[in-house]
RNA sequence: CCCCUCAUAGCUCAAUGGUAGAGCCGUCGGCUGUAGCCCGACUCGUGCCAGUUCGAUUCUGGCUGAGGGGA
């Protein structure tokens, strides 16, 4: 019944190296999944993930059902078959955090991840006695401020409306309406036919109080019983820890989901208000994940995150950072250059790369950087952009990857800590 | 040599006898289980010289420059 095999190789501290094997297929963890809601690396051919050596990448349920439908995937013999013939792991989120980003997500006007600074705590203090341009101009650098000012002021209009029964949405596609329980999420899932599912759970906002997100926790955890049980195929079934910033119901959860024969373990919803709670609540709940089985933690992945996270014991990232960054125009860059003040990242913008002889990355060894120098990447954005953002895709991908790499590499040298010195964390 | 058309932001173009707009580019900020190659903000301008007018980027003349046509 349990298809998915995972094999601990090394371990660092609470960092680990481990092979998940599934389908024929395996890949080594740590591992950073690319993100393909609508089964496509944003920009990419199959031959290029091939070329990148993309070993594993997650799709999306909501995506999919409403474009091109579950029904089509399925005709072509599943998203393997429907990429072409991606030969990699591949899998399907359920859709909960569909009904957050165009549910409350909107309607708070924030993020899944949320972390004030302090200016925004004291901005908000003041009353917003400003002129329309001042106003502005604050409300811009406030995150806090924006997203209390609009929370006050005008609530966007939620795409999603949860009850314990399953999620309603309106199809941001054709405005539709569409409905999403646990037994429609896994029967989409199976249609789909991707190595590994996961649960459908409810992802809350930053600012959904804690009872909110005792009542919703108690749905969640009803709805990975239910997927449990809707489950009619040998996909691996991932079950998902939430409880948001507070440790008794993140403690409660992760115990919960432990307790059940799920394949494989995720950590999704929101991380507290700042990286250090982030990180405190990832220590809190990776202990209680018991039985030797894949820990992934859900949408995370900024450079920095990635060693923290290792660090505190997670096997799987997915993070949609270095495709969106590549299509917003910035490319990821290594150490010296790239460090923790600038995210390890740059625009590419007459500036910096106008006049720029040498490549993206020097310690870089993608066909990006090795064959463009980033003038010549500054003048391909000008005359063609939607090039130029795959070549951006592919070496951000490529960088990520490497990356990983290096990190398995050095916690099976025993070396993580110097690692993640030496990239200054 | 003559005739016609044109001259507005770095670029492509709007508009108007009464404080000149847009798109692109540029600069800054934002983006963490992708609705959005996106979202904010900001910088920069009427070719030159006269005339008419309370007021000219707009109307008139000349100059300069670009394109087209005719001898």
């Amino acid at each position: 019944m349990n298809n998915l095999k995972f094999t601990i190789t090394a371990q660092d501290g609470k960092a680990r190296t481990g092979v998940i094997e599934i389908n024929g297929k395996s890949v080594e963890t740590p591992e950073f999944m690319s993100v393909a809601t609508r089964a496509e690396v944003k920009t990419l051919s199959l031959d290029e993930l091939n070329e990148l050596n993309v070993r594993m990448i997650i799709c999306n349920t909501y995506h999919l059902m409403l474009e091109p439908g579950a029904d089509v995937v399925k005709k072509k013999g599943g998203l393997h078959k429907f990429m072409g013939g991606f030969k990699g792991i591949v899998a399907t989120d359920s859709g909960g955090f569909q009904a957050f980003s165009l549910g409350a997500g909107k309607e708070f006007g924030t993020n899944k991840l949320y972390f004030p600074k302090k200016e925004d705590y004291k901005e908000f203090r003041k009353t917003p006695k400003l002129s329309k341009k001042d106003f502005e101009r604050k409300r811009q650098n406030s995150r806090l401020f924006k997203v209390l000012y609009k929370n006050k002021k005008k609530k966007q209009e939620s795409f999603a409306d949860i009850t314990d029964n399953g999620v309603k949405f309106k199809s941001v596609y054709d405005d539709s309406l569409q409905f999403l329980s646990p037994e429609k999420s896994i029967e989409v899932q199976e249609k789909l036919g991707a190595d590994i599912i996961l649960v459908l759970d409810e992802c809350t906002s930053p600012l959904h109080s804690k009872k909110y997100n005792e009542k919703s926790l108690k749905r969640t955890h009803d709805w990975a019983k239910r997927c449990l049980s809707a489950r009619k195929t040998k996909q691996a079934l991932v079950g998902i820890v939430q409880g948001s910033e507070w440790k008794d119901l993140r403690e409660r959860s992760a115990k919960f989901i432990a307790s059940l024969p799920f394949d494989s373990y995720a950590i999704g919803g929101a991380l507290g208000k700042s990286k250090k709670e982030m990180y405190e609540i990832i220590s809190w709940v990776v202990p209680h994940l018991k039985g030797g089985k894949p820990i992934h933690l859900l949408g995370v992945g900024t450079v920095e995150d990635l060693f923290e996270c290792v660090e505190r014991g997670i096997d799987l990232f997915d993070c949609v950072t270095p495709t969106r960054m590549a299509r917003f125009g910035y490319a990821y860059v290594s150490p010296p250059f790239g460090n923790k003040k600038n995210k390890f990242r740059y625009k590419i913008n007459l500036k910096n790369s106008g006049s720029n002889e040498k490549p993206i990355d020097k310690n870089c060894n993608c066909k990006i950087c090795k064959n463009y120098a980033q003038e010549e990447l500054y003048n391909l954005k000008l005359r063609d952009k939607k090039l130029a953002h795959k070549f951006f895709t592919y070496h951000n991908v490529y960088f990520f990857l490497d990356l990983m790499r290096l990190i398995r590499e050095a916690i099976r040298g025993g070396k993580f800590e110097e690692l993640k010195r030496k990239w200054g964390i």
